[in-house]
DNA sequence: TTGTACGCGTTATCAG
DNA sequence: CTGATAACGCGTACAA
C-alpha cells in the first residue's frame, strides 16, 4: 500500500472485479457469478464476495460490462423538438416523470437526447444506432423526421409516445385518443347549445395534432353542425392567441373554440378577452391535456390525457422489448375524458 | 459477405475499427488517429479513413472507448426531489434547458439521474462514484442530502445549481441572488405603501429558501418595517395557498405577500380571493422566477431569475472543470432583478 | 462448484 | 508518420 502524499486529482481508482476477488478469497469467475445472477456458486462463496462488495464499496465497471454484454444498462428519451421554448409545456414534465417512474427499481438510466433547431437529427440517429443505448422512447414526432424508417431499419428496440406517421414500419406506440378527445370536445360545446364553432389545432405535422382535427370535424358533423374555421397552432401560448386572432378575423360570431392544447387555450383566452369577448359567456373555450393547474386563472373546460401513465407505459413496454424481440407490439391507446369547468358554463 | 437469410434480429453489428481499418486500407492505430485529434496522420490517410467512415457508418463503440479512456463522454444531472410533482415546476425544464444548451456543440450526453422517495439517494451517489459519468450537476440540493460530502471527496468534478449548504466542502456553485430578490421585494412593498408584510417561503431545507427570507428581513428592516408573519411552503401552488392561509390567520390585516417562488405565489393568490380580499386592492403579491406564462391570470409582480442562463453557465463550467480540474472554482452569482405588474399596482 | 483462458473494441506505448 | 502489441475490466465457454 504505496501512498502518495501529492495527488494534485484526489481520485483513487475504484476496486476492480479482480480486487473483489482478492478480498472474497476466491477466483475472478466465481465473483462475477456471485454478483449477477448467483447461480452456480456456494453460499460460503456467495456470502464473501457479499461482504466484499459492500468492504470495498465495489460497483462493477460499466463500460467493462457492456462491452462484452453488448447492453448499455441505459434507454434514450428523444425530444425532438427544434424550439426550446415548448419544453415549458407540462407536457414533458409529465413524460419524464412518467418514464423515470417505470425505470424505478431498474438498472437502466435515462439518457436526455434532445435535439435542436441545427438539423443535428442524424446525430440523434446515429447516436441511437451505434449502441450506446439498450432502447428508445421518442416523443415529439414530427412528419419532416425522416429517421423514423432508420431507426426503425436499425432494430433498436423503440416505443413512440404518440403515434407516428408511417404505422407500417411496425413501430410500438402508446397513444392517448386524440381522435376522441377532439370528438368530445365537439359534442360538448355543441351540448351546451353552441353553433358557431372553431378550432385550433397543433402543427398539422404531428398526428396528435391532426387527430384532434378530425375528431373534431367528426364531432361537428355528428352534431349537425357546419365546419367551422380552423387556424392552425404551435402548441404555446402566443401561438394559441395569434390563431385565435385569425379565427375571430373568419367569423366574428364565433362562440366556441377547442384547442389543442391547454397551453394554446390560454392564449385563444387571452386573444378573446383582448378583443372584448367574454368567457365564457360570449364564447365557450375547451383545452386539451387536463395539465394546467393555475388557479386565479379561468378554471378550463379540458381534455384529460393520462399522460404520466402513458408515459409509464411507454417505459414498461420498451423494458419488456428490451427482455424478449418478440414482446407484444400492439399500440396502447389511452382513452379520453372530457373534463367540464367554468370555461364552457352555460 | 455471407447472407443470413431468416435472422430473427435485423441487427448487423455496427461496423468495428478494424473494419474500418481494412475499408481504408490502414492499420487500427492509423484509423483511431484519424477519427480523433487527427494529429500524425498524413492527408491521405486521414481522407481514406473519413471516406470510410462515411461508406460504413462507423460509430465509435462507446463502451470500449470509455474502458481505456476512463470518459464517459456524458454528465448526470442529479434532481433530488422525493415528491415528483415538483417536476411540474417550470424551474427544471428551464434547468433542463439551459444545461442541454451547454452541451449542444459537444459530444456529451446528459444521464437524467431523478431520485425518488423511497431514499435512495446510496444508490444515487454509487452511481456517481462508480465512474459512470465524467461530471455532476446537483440541483435541488436538500439539507439532509448526507452524501454531500461523499461526492465532494470522490473527487468527481461537480457543479452544484443553488449553494449547497457546505461551502467549506469547496463545491463548485453557481445561483441566483436570492437574498437580494428577498430584498428587492421586501422594499417594493414597503415603496409602494404597504407596511404589514408577511412572507411564505419555500421548503427552509433549501438554501434558496433560507436566502430568499434573510434578504426579506434585511428589506423590512431597512424600509423600517416590523418582521411579520412568516410560513413555510413547498414550492407548490396547494402548499402556498396553505401557507397564506396561516399567514392571514396571524395577521388579517396584511396587505403585502411575498411568495418565495412563482407557483406558489398563485397559490397565495387563490387563498386571498377565496377569503374575499382582492390583489393587489387589498394585498399586493410578489413572486419569484419570473417564469409563469398563464396570460388570463393576473400578470405578477415577481423577482428574475435568469434560470436558462444560469443552468447554462452551470453546464458551461462543469465542462471546463472536466477538461482543467484546476479551472476556477469561485461560485457565479446572477443578479436578481424585480419586475413589476399588476399583482402590487397601487 | 470453481478456475483458466479468451475476447469484447479502443486507445496508448513504443519501435520502426 | 505508421503499425504491432499491450492494456482497460468484465463475462463466459470450457475444462477441471
Amino acid at each position: 500500500m504505496s501512498e502518495k502524499i501529492h495527488r494534485s486529482v484526489p481520485v483513487r481508482p475504484s476496486p476492480t472485479l479482480e480486487d473483489l476477488a482478492t478480498a472474497a478469497g476466491v477466483s475472478r469467475s466465481t465473483a462475477s457469478r456471485a454478483i449477477n445472477g448467483g447461480s452456480r456458486v456456494s453460499p460460503e462463496a456467495q456470502a464473501a464476495v457479499d461482504a466484499a462488495v459492500v468492504s470495498l464499496g465495489y460497483t462493477p465497471n460499466r463500460a467493462a460490462r457492456s462491452l462484452v454484454t453488448r447492453r448499455t444498462s441505459s434507454i434514450a428519451l428523444v425530444i425532438n423538438e427544434p424550439d426550446a421554448r415548448v419544453m415549458m409545456d407540462p407536457f414533458f414534465a409529465a413524460v419524464i416523470t412518467g418514464v423515470t417512474e417505470a425505470l424505478r427499481e431498474t438498472e437502466m438510466q435515462l439518457v436526455l437526447l434532445m435535439s435542436r433547431a441545427g438539423g443535428d437529427a442524424s446525430r440523434t440517429v446515429r447516436y441511437l444506432r451505434g449502441g450506446h443505448v439498450d432502447g428508445a422512447i421518442v416523443v415529439s414526432h414530427h412528419k419532416a423526421d425522416g429517421w423514423t424508417e432508420d431507426l426503425a431499419a436499425s432494430g433498436l428496440p423503440t416505443v413512440f409516445i404518440g403515434r407516428p406517421w408511417d404505422t407500417g414500419l411496425g413501430i410500438h406506440y402508446v397513444d392517448v385518443d386524440s381522435f376522441e378527445g377532439g370528438r368530445l370536445a365537439a359534442l360538448h360545446l355543441a351540448a351546451t347549445g353552441r353553433t358557431r364553432l372553431g378550432t385550433v389545432t397543433g402543427p398539422l405535422d404531428m398526428t396528435a395534432a391532426v387527430d384532434r382535427l378530425a375528431g373534431w370535424n367528426t364531432g361537428l358533423r355528428e352534431a349537425g353542425l357546419p365546419p367551422g374555421p380552423v387556424a392552425e397552432g404551435d402548441f404555446t401560448t402566443p401561438g394559441g392567441a395569434e390563431a385565435a386572432a385569425l379565427l375571430l378575423a373568419e367569423d366574428e360570431g364565433l362562440d366556441g373554440i377547442f384547442a389543442a392544447s391547454d397551453i394554446m387555450a390560454r392564449g385563444v383566452i387571452m386573444a378573446l378577452q383582448a378583443s372584448g369577448r367574454s368567457v365564457p359567456e360570449d364564447v365557450g373555450v375547451v383545452g386539451f391535456d387536463n395539465h394546467l393547474t393555475a388557479p386565479g386563472e379561468l378554471p378550463l373546460t379540458t381534455i384529460n390525457q393520462p399522460m404520466v401513465e402513458t408515459a409509464t407505459k411507454a417505459g414498461r413496454l420498451l423494458l419488456a422489448d428490451i427482455e424478449d424481440t418478440r414482446s407484444n407490439r400492439d399500440p396502447v391507446i389511452f382513452p379520453a375524458r372530457l373534463v367540464m369547468r367554468a370555461s364552457t358554463a352555460v
